[in-house]
DNA sequence: TTCATTATTTAGACAAATCTAAAAATTTTA
DNA sequence: TAAAATTTTTAGATTTGTCTAAATAATGAA
């Protein structure tokens, strides 16, 4: 069994590792909002433990091993957003603190009723997909919404940035999960996304159009 | 705000509370599973907290801050035990250890809106009553069923041990929350109890007897 | 390709919670 | 009430996860 902090690394080199291969000390510290020689310190641990492989100055990657247990968290920290957001009326932004701690209860049986409880969910209130007890999950097809065109119209299916400032901010917008949008315009000068999403305009910041995720239809 | 550890502590103090006054080094050491020197550690953190009124040599007690803090823990812990048994069908000797690490999840809001959606339950799933936000609770008016004596009847409403193996053996002699009991006789010669369930004779031992909790009608 | 910058690791220290062994206080027994 | 037994505390060490400062390796610019 491993630690909460272990299994807090993991979890980091696990989102990490879909960014770049193998993943850095420093990407690490600034992710857990510690330091670079006490992310060395760990990573010595859990390569000892065999759930990473560690090439010195190089990075991590996790192993097998590793990835099952990283996956095994994620799947947590999703189910317990579910559950919160479906059963305890919490909203979309108010979830994530809490389910970081309930992520690393340990209980099989209690995943898996949970899992049941809540009809075996695909994906959490983040758009985000939930693995199965075996640690399987399918990638959706997302395209960020700056990437569309005037014209191009979808729905939104996720983002990819989860602060309670940005969640709040498309909440007040109406653009939240499962809404259909078409564009009517992206602005040349600042890259701006104008907006159809139930009937109302909306203007949205590049910034904030690259962290909305579209499945075209 | 306490670690883990602390809210421990805190929690076993409060439970011994209601053994002796005021609590010693050697029960906290027994009950957490830990060596008395490093009891007097902890205690002397807890004292310089003002979560203990310490007395070297004699013991310790709660303050008002400590008690607080240790009744928001049991709120806490009962409160899962009714959210696993009645929403996730948990038995009620497989709640414990689950109830052990979630109590310590740090969120008001997560316990207001669990109490909420539980319909504010009085009484956790081994018949304990649980404090509501401020700490209030009724301590119910139970005797031990090895107080009775032949003819009397009454309601089983609590149980004083908690361990898997004594529930599993209540569950099978049919002996749960609720359940309606007559004593036949009190057998003189080992204390053990002859007693009627839904129409079913069932022998207990004086042992088990002592750890079932009664309301008389 | 050499030097400067950046990233990473090592060395040594620290706080939290625990332990063992020994000392001190309290309680029990005779 | 004095000795014996028990309980509690102290002293010093250990483990986990962290830190700062210094050393070392890798990378990038000239
Ligand atoms: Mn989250
Ligand atoms: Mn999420
Ligand atoms: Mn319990
Ligand atoms: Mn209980």
């Amino acid at each position: 069994m491993q630690s909460y902090t272990e299994e807090n690394y993991l979890k980091i080199i696990y989102h990490l590792s879909e960014i770049s291969h193998p993943v850095q000390t420093n990407a690490i510290a600034e992710r857990i909002h510690t330091k670079a020689a006490s992310v060395t310190d760990m990573i010595k641990k859990l390569s000892e433990k065999e759930l990473v492989n560690y090439v010195k100055y190089q990075g991590v990657t996790l192993t097998e091993k590793g990835k099952l247990t990283a996956i095994n968290i994620v799947r947590k920290h999703r189910l317990w957003e579910v559950f919160l957001v479906d059963k305890l009326n919490f909203k979309w932004d108010e979830v994530h603190d809490v389910a970081e701690e309930l992520e690393h209860i340990q209980s099989n049986l209690l995943i898996e009723r949970l899992d049941e409880f809540l009809h075996f969910p695909s994906v959490d209130p983040h758009g985000d997909p939930i693995p199965d007890k075996h640690g399987n999950f399918v990638e959706l097809a997302f395209v960020k919404l700056s990437k569309l065109n005037s014209g191009d119209n979808g729905t939104i299916t996720g983002v990819s940035e989860h602060s309670s400032s940005f969640l709040k901010h498309l909440e007040k917008l109406g653009l939240t999960l499962g809404k259909r949008i078409e564009i009517i315009e992206v602005l040349e000068f600042d890259g701006s996304v104008e907006l159809l999403v139930e009937q109302q305009k909306t203007n949205i910041s590049r910034e904030v159009a690259k962290h909305i995720l579209i499945t075209k239809n």
